[in-house]
DNA sequence: ACCCTATGCTTGGTCAGACCAACAGTCAAT
DNA sequence: ATTGACTGTTGGTCTGACCAAGCATAGGGT
């Protein structure tokens, strides 16, 4: 390593925005506190307006505050989870990784966040288990429109991972979904016959519950990643 | 649903934003490739360059164009990993996961990675075990040097991964394995028999990549995982 | 012929200052 | 009390300028 301290210094920029992430993190601005204005941010730091907000902007990006375009008064920090979704999103187009390895990925991840709430499951887990038997019961009722069942598949699989106590997990399965749905298109939109299709994804919704409310851990992991990997062959 | 449509434009510096994106998925820009200068995309969009820098800007956090700083030229395109890392930090950093969390979702991860490694493991995963027990006689010559121990760990366990022929879950633990390193400082740093708790990981290691080369998918993932979990446990 | 330096162009980084549209808050007129 | 004009603030955008560092090339010295 380097002994010499930063010979070449980082640009302005750069370190405006490290000290405003510093301040976030730190905990001085709470996620949704409004941060000073443009204009004071640069004359506490004794930068332009400009560096200030090329700051601004790559903190905006990476999700620690909230673009400003809605909140006319001042920029707000919040949650960063858009980032991860982004991120994935990035690594499928520049095809560093393959749409079929974010499938594989998230089969990883929520079979492992099953086999975790099954352990769970009548403890803290049983109010997000609670929650997807709602989904589930939900999904029944809208067999005949797609969209509202993306939503409510959405829901389910969160509730589910939710239940293994593991917000990363969420972020990630959530994020995976995402980057794949962004580069996929709907593959609900194209069956030709939508009731039947939506059972028989119910149906197995129905039965990955089942696995966990009734602790077979292994099943659950091993039914879920089933379903992951046949919706996305379904393609 | 808004029916009107998008009666608020998005600022000029994402739409600038945006346009250089596509034009890099779309491949028109590859990786390592030189994009024109600030001057010249200025003109081509019909914005100001401040616009232009607040873009990049943002492409520069998303990583998907390299910080101008090194290179003198221009700014080029190139791989994103750093940005899932970035997403993971913050995440913790705002306290939306747990470090804890981070450990499972890595345990999961490279857990279910050696399972399919195992399954490959006489087909095109065999380079990379190579490179794995190669890696793993070094760990023997380093037993005294914190530093090339933890070089070597992370090679050992991209190697491991990588075995799974799935870029995703290397991105992913990498990034966890990164984020944790930021936060928690140096595990090995403070153990006062340096030598003999090198061995004791030397010998985990040898024993997980021994279980991947004779198949055993189930007992690899179990002695990753637990590997993992000692590791930070130690704290 | 060869090497080395000087010079100039280009690039990113930074700044100052200005203008606009949109919004919040104020306060007077109804 | 409701309404409506006014005003100050904020983010978004532009212009035009300067600097330091790197690259190319011409030019001088050998």
């Amino acid at each position: 390593m380097n002994v010499f301290e930063q010979v070449a210094p980082s640009p302005l920029y750069q370190q405006v925005a490290e000290r405003i992430r510093e301040a976030i993190v730190d905990g001085r601005f709470g996620p949704g506190d409004a941060l000073p204005g443009e204009r004071d941010l640069a004359e506490a730091f004794g930068v332009s307006r400009a560096s200030v907000r090329e700051a601004l902007r790559q903190l905006e990006a990476q999700g620690l505050v909230a673009g400003g375009r809605t909140a006319q008064g001042r920029t707000v920090a919040l949650t960063n989870a858009a980032a991860l979704t982004q991120a994935f999103s990035d690594s499928i187009a520049l095809q560093q990784v393959a749409l079929a390895d974010l499938v594989e990925l998230r089969c990883a991840v929520e079979g492992q966040a099953l086999r975790l709430a099954a352990g769970l499951r009548t403890g803290p887990a049983a109010a997000s288990l609670a929650e997807a038997g709602e989904v589930v019961a939900q999904m029944y009722r809208c067999h005949h429109d797609a969209e509202a069942y993306d939503r409510a598949d959405v829901a389910f699989h969160a509730a589910l991972v939710a239940a293994s106590g593991n917000q990363a997990m969420v972020a990630v399965m959530q994020s995976c979904r995402d980057a794949q749905a962004r580069h996929l298109a709907d593959a609900l939109a194209e069956v030709e016959d939508l009731p039947l299709t939506l059972g028989q994804l119910t149906a197995e919704h129905e039965a990955i519950l089942a696995a966990v409310t009734e602790g077979r851990a292994e099943n659950a992991a091993t039914l879920v990643a089933a379903h992951i990997r046949g919706f996305y062959a379904r393609r």
